[in-house]
DNA sequence: CAAATTATCAAGCAACCTATTGAATAGCAA
DNA sequence: TTGCTATTCAATAGGTTGCTTGATAATTTG
């Protein structure tokens, strides 16, 4: 027979998961693992604490089954498990913007002001008609884990030196690691100052490469 | 400029949501109001706790904005806020499923032996042509909160005697909450033990629901 | 083998979260 | 109004979590 305590205890399992997103120096690691794999040391650079604060946060998130651990020599390198762990920090983030205005708010005040934006339809249109230039300005590391095809690498702290190579006649949209990044903001700021026609793409890689389906899969089930 | 007090400030946002889905009672909470809304007090009996614990998280629930909450005479009525948190508490718990063995270990204590199961599919194609029974075992206000089209209620309590009431030359297929609800475990088991032939839907009501659309949506966008 | 680098462990303190209790409030009905 | 029920509030005690610090372990390099 089915017992409370049989029922207390799949739930408390459950919140083992729960309690893995309950913490915002985790969610901000599983952000830019949603990117690309990590060592322990570029994570905790990249998030501004300590290294034993990110090891412990990365443990945690380890034992939540989120990510995966690989030895690499001296360096530890982490990853997001599976595009099933993708996909759900996805829709927490998505959900929390729509339902929580303090999201919203924080989101504005980061991002600064509103750019134009395109939609994907738009985009490969426009990208087939050779009308647009299509730059990624995340980090180079990010980029060489996995871009949208087309894309040219040009991370932000270059945008200012490298827009003589960028075709003048053409307009350039933007991507950076999702909407709630402000690489791809900072950057349509930055063209149109320098005179350049120029919006942001809507979403960001890790949206791109879930909605374009599970990269080419194997044909076998 | 983008500042890392910024970030900071919008991903301690975001971990509102995530820290909603922490707790165990929250969590069953949620589980619970994914099948029909209900009173505090409803939900207290429920899920065996005091009605002062309920409320409070209830109302945690509430400020991260996943339930609504509307007064009824001298009771106040909680529900999902959408199909969005639904969809986001079933993606929780499907990862958990995959990613955390003990969540599996203990969902196979508290749901017994395996039984036989059906897809949506077959199902579909057996009641077509009259094969089967579709029984919707959960409590009948779960049922009259919406259930799927051509099920009759038997909640699980009145299994045994309503038996002779049941078509003893179709099987029988039983559906409940979800994947890891025991009601249609066990009333297969029963089923089976009387003598029928009997099946559990894979899904329970939830799933259903989301996965043939949100019901009907109006015309307009 | 020694030094350097990277990651993890262990302990401690502060902050936060949870369940309990008993009191307070809101609506309803007599 | 009074009594009744359902819900919320307030205070508190115990437990858990998070960040810091300093020490330890694993691996590569000289």
């Amino acid at each position: 027979m089915a017992s409370r305590n049989d029922k207390d205890a799949l739930f408390d399992a459950i919140a083992v998961m729960g309690k893995a997103f309950a913490s915002p120096r985790r969610l901000e690691l599983v952000d830019l693992l949603a990117q690309a794999p990590r060592t322990v040391d570029e994570l905790a650079r990249a998030s501004d604490q300590s290294a034993a604060n990110t090891s412990q946060h990365l443990q945690a998130l380890h034992a939540a089954g989120l990510v995966t651990r690989t030895r690499e020599g001296t360096s530890v390198r982490y990853a997001l498990a599976d595009d099933q762990v993708l996909a759900l920090w996805l829709a927490l983030r998505d959900v929390s913007v729509v339902r929580l205005a303090e999201v919203e708010r924080a989101a504005r005040e980061y991002l600064g002001g509103e750019v134009d934006a395109i939609g994907r339809d738009e985009l490969l249109a426009r990208m087939r008609s050779g009308e647009v230039v299509l730059v990624d300005v995340r980090p180079s590391e990010e980029f060489e884990a996995g871009h949208i095809d087309g894309a040219r690498s040009v991370p932000l702290e270059e945008l200012e030196s490298r827009l003589a190579g960028l075709p003048a006649d053409r307009e350039v949209v933007a991507y950076c690691r999702g909407p709630l990044c402000a690489y791809a903001h900072e950057a349509v700021r930055s063209l149109r100052a320098a005179g350049r026609e120029a919006r942001r793409l809507e979403e960001g890689w890790p949206e791109w490469r879930l909605a374009n389906g599970p990269r080419t899969r194997p044909r076998a089930a």
